[in-house]
DNA sequence: TTTTTTTTATGATTTAGATCAGTTTTTATT
DNA sequence: AATAAAAACTGATCTAAATCATAAAAAAAA
């Protein structure tokens, strides 16, 4: 039987890969194939950035990015999203126009930019399209609050065994993995200092807890880790 | 000429009252009366129970409530309600079928409880009223993503600087208000403790910012307070 | 009205975590 | 390969904010 505590750690259950095309007819389909380029950016470009006018929808062909808003004195990564998954999807709603965070790439990643006027009309013309949208949408937000709990509630241990959890079971799909990102981007994930991202590291390894090989990070408890990112 | 920052505060722009429903048919509509209760809940009541069975959309057709999740060694306030608005709706999505967070009330609050099947129904059938859910819950996404890096990255004085004008602005939409939370529930809905929050407010007060008697507040230099709000 | 409980308030103390300053290592560039 | 520039790391210091302790005021209950 579950308890009523859904937010041990904020990698959410669900967040699978974008289904919401398959609600589409052909002769939809081919409406957003008229209408959508397919773009490579390099490691580290920007696809789009806060504030500026949005004028696509971005579906994540493959590579991996962040989504952060930039503000001062720091910046906040909102998420990281893996490939085949949409990107900056809530930027769409009535009377607004514009990114609400910037999205940029850790590794090379081909990126399909879709007309935002054709995506809204599907919107408006297929439900089950809009639906699965919304589904979407919902499992995203699902994800923030668990973020959101974590990074305003925990302690700074807990907000880094969380952020590797999710890295290992959202992200990598293993327990070794190589982090294209910097220590720097994890203190952005997690809302502290690069020197305490550093620290903790530190600390979880000498408690062999993990193993760290510059950027190669294998979690060797993943129980342990588990408890510290729920009672952090 | 806007500039790139949006999140000078938390407190959205838009957020504006429900219109979905007008995208209904009469046939639509009678269909939801037919599937819904109206229930009036009491001053501190739950409406809803995160982790509970989602059965049911929450319509707040009159009163205040907060949506909190619950976790320890705190809770954190997701947001602040008022009449007229959708509840919960971040809750519907395919696989989960529990409530993310708890909702109770402020104040006595009148609501509409609509069956949540009937409800992804008319998502699944009718795309302009999908498509004007996917509105209200991208305009919510944008708020919580305001408060997520304001709680994360800023400092006391300017989380309370923000929290007292959102409730300003978009709660009782006056600049002199009657609190009807306590001290600690603005603890919970800026993260900090309710001692610290006492301590501000009195700072604010020393600056002649508000006016503070008991639960009564008055902002007294809103445009000072949104430069704390800002950069605090 | 009196009693109990909750909320607000204030000062003293502690501490988690940031900042600062400097070194080493890695990565990128010439 | 040599140089420059990031990034990673470490220790020392500082400080913002939590915690603790206690009192006063307000609200709720008896």
């Amino acid at each position: 039987m579950a308890r009523n505590v859904q937010y041990q750690n904020s990698c959410a259950k669900y967040l699978n890969e974008v289904t919401c095309f398959e609600q589409l007819t052909e002769e939809e389909k081919q409406l957003i194939d008229n209408n959508s380029v397919e773009v490579v950016y390099k490691k580290g470009e920007i696809i789009c950035k806060q504030g500026s006018f949005a004028n696509h929808i971005i579906y994540l062909q493959e590579g991996l990015v962040k989504s952060y808003i930039e503000g001062s004195p720091r910046n906040l990564i909102l998420n990281i999203t893996p490939a085949r998954r949409m990107v900056g999807l809530p930027s769409i709603f009535e009377g607004n126009t514009t990114f609400l965070y910037t999205v940029s790439t850790y590794v090379e990643s081909t990126v399909k930019l879709i007309d935002i006027n054709i995506f809204k009309q599907l919107l408006r013309t297929n439900a089950n399209f809009a639906s699965r949208v919304i589904d979407i949408l919902n499992e995203n937000t699902f994800q923030t609050y668990g973020r959101f709990y974590c990074l305003v509630c925990k302690q700074l241990s807990g907000r880094l065994a969380d952020i590797l959890l999710c890295l290992s079971q959202r992200i990598f799909k293993d327990t070794t993995f190589h982090l294209p990102m910097t220590r720097n981007d994890l203190a952005e994930l997690t809302g502290m200092s690069t020197e305490s991202v550093i620290r903790i590291m530190k600390d979880f390894k000498d408690e062999k807890l993990i193993d760290v090989n510059g950027k190669t990070i294998s979690l060797l408890q993943v129980d342990k880790m588990v408890k510290i990112s729920e009672f952090g």
